[in-house]
DNA sequence: GCGGTTTCTGTAAGCGGTTACAAGCCCGCG
DNA sequence: CGCGGGCTTGTAACCGCTTACAGAAACCGC
């Protein structure tokens, strides 16, 4: 062996381009493979041959190429995250559940953003680039979605219809607004206005199930008006009440942007919140808790949905992994159950709000 | 050859596990490179032979590999981005705006967090994954940085040192507080008070230095104030201006939370804003047009910055790829301007905020 | 019909790793 | 001292795809 290994020394100065493993094992006098087994671990490695390749691959700077590994070892480490053109909070929150979860386990998040309707084409472009997908699509055919997904490919649903053969998240949204209503009639009201989101949304259409459920179950009356979700719906609402054309003693609005604009319109017209009417909204966004009265609101653990999807996914890249086959242990499919963060605008408070 | 090619009826239906480009060169009867060049494009093909590859590519549900793919062209079509734990609102429209800019050039967005400190050595694993990388470290110690950099990829540096070899992006925090302070002098104020931030910090610094430039030119007193970019420091500057304590007909705070709290003092001490004092911030949070009155603020566009990084790494990839050497094109270094966004508390304005 | 192009197409050598397999080494034991 | 057997290590075959190169086929004008 000793003619075949080159002097150490005679060993070019660091490359500006990137050293390879035959690089190391030239430098280091030995075989590729033996650079591999140091570089992986536990593989038995004599001392002396692993300091020398350690050396040799410190004076290269050399660093394993992970497009290489990963070709070979059919494992990127990476993990695919398609979703729709999301904003603010929601998105990074997320997306920050996500991150928390996956470098735990040593996985990257390859990011997709789907622009409206054009490119799910690009979710082929995912195959050999990573282990497996998240993907939240609420606003997609899922017929659509499944004939676009590369196949064998582990997956994970967010908030979207089940699909066949992959477990699915979603938000319980009847518990949370079964919840809201709950605590309402609780707090002694007896006529709840339920302001809901528009008919075709599948989420408002949960929601309201979810509110209709809880005031039966409470024995008050619930009547629904139909909203867009914006402020202007619940502005609308807000006058009603506070002029007396709805007769109602609290209001529980499909999300916050109309409970605050039912709120803002209820104080402008010398409503009391909640003594005279309560409010209470749902999805819990930053500004609930900065109106003034607080308000009372169900909240999703957003980062703690989009760690359990990738725990969720992680489970099932191993378990295709370790030989189960596929559609087997197939749609453990979980939901998500909100909580009621409860504020001002349902309870007397002595204190008053940030004064905003 | 035609004893070589397999009856193509015989080809089984097509498998659970993905189709290679050999399965379907067998099945066309053609050879792999054929069966690339159709996939690639332009090169010479003739199109019998494009419809038999592109028949048997559609029956066996063939999707090439991208790690494969990546590996022998040597560029992986994704970029890596390298963040700090950041929250919400940054955050996102960050990621948007790059996004938006890596999905129009066809690259994916690779996401790396790091976690308080810990992980820079994940910056290596990044080699072979990723053709580039966006790396936004403020809080680290550029050699520190450079020394995890692996060789010989592109970079570009956001909101952070200079590092050499590399463009870098900052936010002109000068200009930004010079515009600020220009429009309170515009507006009347005499005598301005700022509200900085820690000493420490390198954006404080410089948003300072901008005011008492912009100070200086304009003629009006400035005197300073440090604080901690935390409301709480807000709340005591307020309450001496409207004691008196502090002599001022403006406060410009170096950031919104600051500005909020002092905005928030006054009015709870009767002094009006902006009549007797203006009141403005930097950074232009969601909340600073929530408040009442509304908050005039220096505003970032968040978006815009992720962007044009990704842009200039794009721009540097293709460099590095056409032959042009390391170090040469170097530091284009770009700096993002903010713009002041007024508000009621710097200007008389006939209608009331939204009432919050 | 033939040489000279030009246009396809196939062969095979990578890209940078991993890893099954076999060969080499060293050891203790009979 | 010879030999079986366990550690180390090297050889070489992949992983799935691109592409330089060369051979084959088709086309041209004569």
């Amino acid at each position: 062996m000793s003619p075949a290994r080159p002097d150490p020394v005679a060993a070019p100065a660091p490359r500006i381009a990137h050293a390879t493993i035959h690089d190391v094992a030239r430098v280091a006098g030995v075989s590729v493979a033996s650079v591999s087994r140091v570089f992986n671990g536990r593989d038995h490695v004599r001392a002396a041959m692993r300091t020398r390749v350690e050396e040799a691959a410190a004076q290269l700077g050399y660093v394993p190429h992970a497009g290489a590994r990963s070709l070979s070892m059919a494992r990127t480490g990476a993990i695919g995250v398609v979703l729709p053109d999301l904003h603010g909070e929601f998105f990074s929150e997320l997306l920050r559940g996500m991150d928390r979860e996956a470098s735990t386990r040593g996985l990257g998040l390859l990011l997709t953003v789907l622009h409206d309707g054009r490119g799910l084409d690009t979710l082929a472009v995912l195959r050999g680039q990573v282990d497996g997908l998240v993907v939240m699509a609420p606003q997609l055919d899922p017929a659509v979605v499944a004939q676009h997904m590369p196949r064998g490919l582990a997956a994970v649903f967010l908030a979207c219809a089940p699909q066949d053969g992959s477990p699915s998240l979603r938000i319980d949204n009847r518990a949370g607004a079964a919840a809201a209503v709950a605590h309402l009639a609780a707090g002694g009201a007896k006529r709840i206005v339920h302001l809901s989101g528009p008919a075709g949304n599948l989420d408002a259409q949960e929601r309201r199930a979810g509110a209709e459920a809880a005031a039966a179950a409470a024995g008050v009356t619930l009547c629904v008006v139909e909203g867009d979700f914006r402020e202007g719906s619940g502005t609308v609402v807000g006058e009603c009440v506070a002029a007396g054309t709805i007769e109602a003693d609290a209001i529980f609005a499909a999300n916050d942007m109309m409970a605050i604009g039912a709120l803002m319109a209820l104080k402008r017209h010398g409503v009391a919140v909640p003594a005279q009417v309560a409010v209470a909204g749902f999805d819990d966004i930053p500004l609930a808790r900065l109106v003034s009265p607080a308000l009372t609101s169900v909240a999703i653990d957003i980062a703690a949905m989009g760690a359990r999807a990738v725990a969720q996914l992680a489970a099932r890249i191993t378990a295709a992994r370790d030989g189960f086959l596929e559609g087997a242990s197939g749609g453990a499919d979980e939901a998500i159950v909100p909580h009621l963060v409860v504020r001002e605008t349902t309870i007397e408070t002595s204190r008053q709000g940030l004064g905003i």
